[in-house]
RNA sequence: GGGAGCAUAGCUCAGCUGGUUUAGAGCAUCUGCCUUACAAGCAGAGGGUCCGCGGUUCGAACCCGUGUGCUCCCACCA
């Protein structure tokens, strides 16, 4: 690559290799040059510079780290499941991670963002069992290794897909640490902690109402439950009295299906349209069986009828009125939610409801209702509007099912810890936004017992090792279990016929049973305590992530942090929103309003979309995704890569010559007319000018700098990014580059070049961990380079200079103002124009009245302090323009231009007046406020009068 | 049903402890420009009952009350 002789110009382009040894081949390093200049293409190329920049900052080991004496910067990336695809939530999310840590390694921190994935439980199961319905394979006929081998083939086969899309972004991982939550030590440690909680009496079997998904046939956590409104049917069926007394009683009901189940009737013993039922019996429709009337309080009595069936196997609140009633609970659903028989064989069923067995319980309901139709005791149905649980993962509406699970007694397991309920409430730990520390603490307030366990395959298994009897003891393996019991039984487990004595509970455990370990086990916390590692990277620094699984995960994270290491998991904590469509729609699958990112990226490169989703995304507030934003940041890169284009074409350029003539620099302009009279003579010095520019921008810059920093402290990134947008775009590109600009084909100062570098390599710095890939290449194209900007330490800020801020303004308000006239007046750019100025202050036009004129294409300015007639007169702070046209004069419009102003500042002057003229404000208000009001009533005193005079002189 | 939050330009949002020139930005819109880095651009402009009502205060977009409209979280009136 590096041989000289064979220029040809595409080969040339840099690559991170040839960059490297640009200043040990000096000769070639300065044909290079050259060929760059010459081949900067129209627009700023992302693609194969994405690439490029991408293998460079890997082959350099950047995103490496290893504890040092630095301070660590950590973040745990939240582990996307294995079988995912990125998608916009991932963007949005992983943007904000790669900003943080790219920010932390430019200040020097040791930056470590630890990438991984979930295995997922639920979802990779349901995908893994899709594949081999595909291949003809079901899972029951797989023995759990066999199911295992296959998933784990699918895992090794997809589940870096999600990672390597993450490197398109730049997201500046340590691939290296790359962690899995079923890695062995991983897999270890969870079981670890299972043994550890139950050994503590916190992990607990028993058998309990759980949320059943017929999907997926397993047990969920209520927080796994999403409920969901839907348009229903109230089924009024009615009892008839077992004793064959005329009538019965009628229910409402909107699970017709669970009938055959009822065992008693329930009314509220306040209620006195039932009371003197309460008692007797009455008939199960279908199934004949005799049931009782009961009365608990428990009964909405303006409900429906005021009576309501119950069914204890298939209703959480059944459930409870049938424990504290002492009745049976007879289940009608299997696990798939089809009906079941087995508990009603003791009333000899009738061929009408064996008829039913292995119905679908929705087509149950509809053959249920018409049966009861049948037999007149279905009385009406109604249109109602419920809401109905539904699975997180498979979106099956839940079944409550009695059920035999594992759980957690979260309400023992934070009183063992005081510090994780005042975690978040005493602000150890800040959220951002803020108000996310309400629904947390909301949350902990009302925490129920956590089900841990789940009828699936994929996961870790629980480490619970039954007898034949079902007598069980917890270890972490066999051999342990093994002595566990002996020691709690007192015997060897019994052989079951030939068999081994012990079998390990099939389930395994919630997958973010193993997620709240992350921070910890990734850098093998729980595995190898105290570890180098774990004592230099945790407590990690930030976690960003979704408010969606603040209790899934945050929360979880939080309470094994304290638990388990005694210390918090992270002390800042950014909820991102979610990323909806243009109409504030969810993105999702059946919409189809999710777009392909992948397609973004390479479409508009990884930049402008890191830029888009940015630019408008306040923490905690949901982002409406617009493709415009992306070309906006597309617009930007070609903004930066233009700018450089003109940088560059100035480099060859440069001269060393003092101060530069006028005519030199502005080589249409007659220096003949440069001055009409007046105090001070114009255009005396470009050089002052560049000065003033330069000196301007180095305080801008320093200011900004201030700000971005202020705002990345308090996590305000978007905000951020419109600033520095705004710096590169207006102050650096409109202005800055504007005023510095020589005149067509001319040299330009070295002194200015160098500056001008500078700044630009200043502002790439700044933009850096926003839109790395092109702030680096720019870095590079700048000038020759030892270093790479991805990991460049950041300077010190200074403070910005007020003063020339101010005139900064004050210049740019001028030509603003006076480009304004030109329009209105129908001037073309082309045309020039006289300027004489009425001001106080000539001395602080000296330093900018060179970048005045060249920027309203003035070819003289002078200062008078009389009005000169036959000119365009205008007002602008408190100094007159008299502008000198050939065009004709439109005194009319001036008149009401300055009119309209005067009659502004009039109405502005009245409120000011108001209010010094109340003897209550001058008494209360601050001495600060009363001077600054005094100060408006003299300004805008002093303006009327110059725009009266003005008036006067039309 | 309980709780939290939001309402500022056509859209997306800033506006910190009430006073900073009778409200700011980006996008979009309109007008004029193929000016030599950039038409994916340049220059300029217009655009607001700060959701309604009431109160506190010398002074309110900001504090309090109330109404309206959205959003989110929690809770299985079957």
């Amino acid at each position: 690559m590096c041989d000289a002789t064979e220029v040809d110009i595409a080969a040339s382009l840099p690559t991170p290799n040839n960059i490297k040894k640009r200043s040990v081949f000096c000769t070639f390093a300065a044909i290079q040059k050259s060929v760059i200049r010459m081949e900067l293409t129209k627009n700023f190329e992302p693609q194969e510079i994405e690439k490029k920049w991408y293998s460079h900052w890997m082959d350099n080991g950047y995103f490496k780290s290893v504890p040092d004496t630095r301070e660590a910067y950590t973040i745990v990336m939240p582990p996307p499941n294995v079988t995912g695809v990125l998608h916009m939530g991932h963007c949005l999310n992983n943007t904000i991670q790669d900003i943080l840590i790219r920010r932390a390694r430019m200040q020097g921190k040791n930056a470590c963002w630890v990438p991984g994935t979930d295995h997922a439980s639920i979802a990779t199961e349901a995908k893994v069992v899709a594949m081999l319905r595909e291949r003809g394979i079901t899972k029951s006929s797989l023995s759990r290794e066999e199911f295992l081998a296959y998933a784990w083939e699918w895992k090794e086969k997809y589940g870096g897909i999600i990672l390597e899309q993450l490197k398109k972004m730049g997201c500046s991982l340590d691939w290296d640490r790359t962690a899995f939550t079923m890695d062995p030590d991983y897999y270890k440690s969870v079981i670890e902690i299972f043994v550890k909680l139950y050994n503590d009496g916190i992990i607990y079997r028993g058998l309990r109402m759980v949320n059943w998904d017929p999907a997926s046939k397993t047990a969920l956590s209520d927080e796994e439950v999403i409920f969901k409104d839907v348009d229903s049917k109230l089924y009024y069926v009615t009892y008839p009295f077992a004793d064959g007394s005329e009538g019965g009683i009628t229910v409402a009901t909107t699970r017709p299906e669970t009938i055959l189940g009822d065992v008693a009737i329930c009314v509220n013993p306040t209620d006195e349209r039932f009371l003197s039922l309460i008692g007797k019996e009455v008939i199960v429709p279908i199934i004949n069986r005799k049931i009782p009337i009961i009365g608990d309080e428990y009964v909405t009595v303006d409900f429906g009828t005021g009576a309501l069936k119950v069914t204890p196997a298939h209703d959480k609140n059944d459930n409870e009125l049938g424990k504290k009633h002492n009745l049976k609970a007879l289940s009608t659903l299997d696990a798939e939610g089809k009906f079941t028989i087995v508990d009603l064989m003791e009333e000899d069923p009738s061929e009408q409801v064996y008829g039913y067995v292995g119905m679908d319980r929705f087509v149950l309901r509809k053959k249920i209702a018409e049966d009861i139709a049948a037999i007149n005791q279905l009385q009406k149905t109604e249109d109602y509007k419920g809401q109905v649980g539904t699975s997180e993962r498979t979106g099956a509406v839940i079944e409550s099912r009695l059920s035999l699970q594992w759980f957690m007694d979260m309400k023992k397991f934070i009183a063992s810890n005081p510090d994780i309920a005042k975690a978040v409430s005493e602000d150890k730990i800040k959220f951002h936004p803020n108000k996310a520390k309400n629904t947390y603490a909301h949350w902990m307030d009302n925490i129920k017992d956590w089900c841990i366990s789940r009828q699936l395959w994929w996961g870790q298994q629980i480490p619970a090792w039954y007898d034949e009897d079902g007598n069980f003891v917890v270890a972490e393996n066999k051999a342990d279990a093994e002595k566990e019991y002996i020691k709690k039984y007192g015997a060897v487990p019994p052989l079951r016929g030939g068999q081994e004595g012990l079998l390990q509970d099939e389930d395994c455990l919630d997958t973010w049973f193993s997620s709240w370990l992350w921070p910890m086990e990734v850098f093998k916390g729980i595995s190898k305590p105290n570890n180098e590692e774990i004592n230099y990277y945790y407590p990690t620094t930030t976690l960003v992530t979704g408010q969606d699984i603040i209790f899934f995960w945050v929360a979880r994270m939080v309470m094994a942090g304290y638990a388990f290491k005694q210390q918090l998991p992270f002390k800042d904590v950014y909820f991102t929103g979610m990323v909806r469509d243009k109409q504030g729609r969810k993105m999702s699958k059946q919409l189809g309003n999710s777009p392909d990112l992948l397609g973004l990226i390479d479409h508009y490169g990884a930049d402008a979309v890191r830029f888009g989703i940015m630019i408008a995304s306040p923490a905690g507030n949901d982002i409406l995704f617009e493709e415009s934003a992306l070309e906006q940041g597309r617009n930007f890169n070609n903004k930066m890569w233009n700018a450089l284009k003109l940088v560059k074409m100035w480099e060859g350029r440069t001269t060393d010559d003092g101060p530069q003539t006028t005519e030199s620099r502005e080589p249409t302009t007659d220096s003949g007319r440069q001055t009409t009279g007046g105090v001070q003579s114009g255009l005396s010095s470009v050089v002052g000018g560049q000065t003033f520019a330069i000196n301007w921008f180095e305080n801008r810059l320093a200011e900004v700098r201030n700000e971005v920093n202020e705002m990345l402290n308090q996590f305000k990134l978007s905000e951020a990014l419109k600033v520095i947008y705004s710096l590169i775009w207006d102050d650096f590109c409109s202005w800055y580059l504007e005023w510095v600009k020589p005149g067509f084909e001319q040299p330009i100062e070295k002194a200015v070049y160098e500056k001008t570098v500078g700044f630009f390599t200043s502002l790439m710095e700044l933009l850096h961990p926003f839109m790395p890939f092109v702030t680096e290449e720019i870095y590079h194209l700048l000038d020759e380079r030892n270093d790479d900007l991805c990991v460049k330490i950041n300077v010190d800020s200074t403070t910005a200079n007020e003063q020339i801020l101010k005139e900064g303004t004050l210049l740019k308000s001028m030509i603003s103002g006076l480009r304004d006239v030109r329009n209105k007046n129908q001037m073309k750019p082309k045309e020039k124009i006289t300027v004489h100025i009425d001001t106080a202050e000539v001395n602080i036009y000296k330093s900018i009245e060179s970048i005045l004129a060249k920027q309203i294409n003035s070819e003289s300015i002078s200062f008078v302090t009389d009005a000169i007639a036959g000119t365009i007169t205008t007002v602008i702070g408190k100094d007159k323009f008299y502008i000198e046209t050939e065009q004709p004069l439109n005194v009319a419009g001036q008149k009401e231009d300055l009119e309209k102003e005067l009659q502004h500042l009039n109405g502005f002057l009245t409120t000011v007046e108001k209010k010094l003229g109340n003897e209550k404000f001058v008494a209360n208000a601050k001495p600060e406020v009363l001077a600054l009001e005094q100060k408006k009533k003299a300004d805008a005193e002093e303006k009327m009068k110059i725009l009266e005079e003005s008036l006067k002189g039309l």
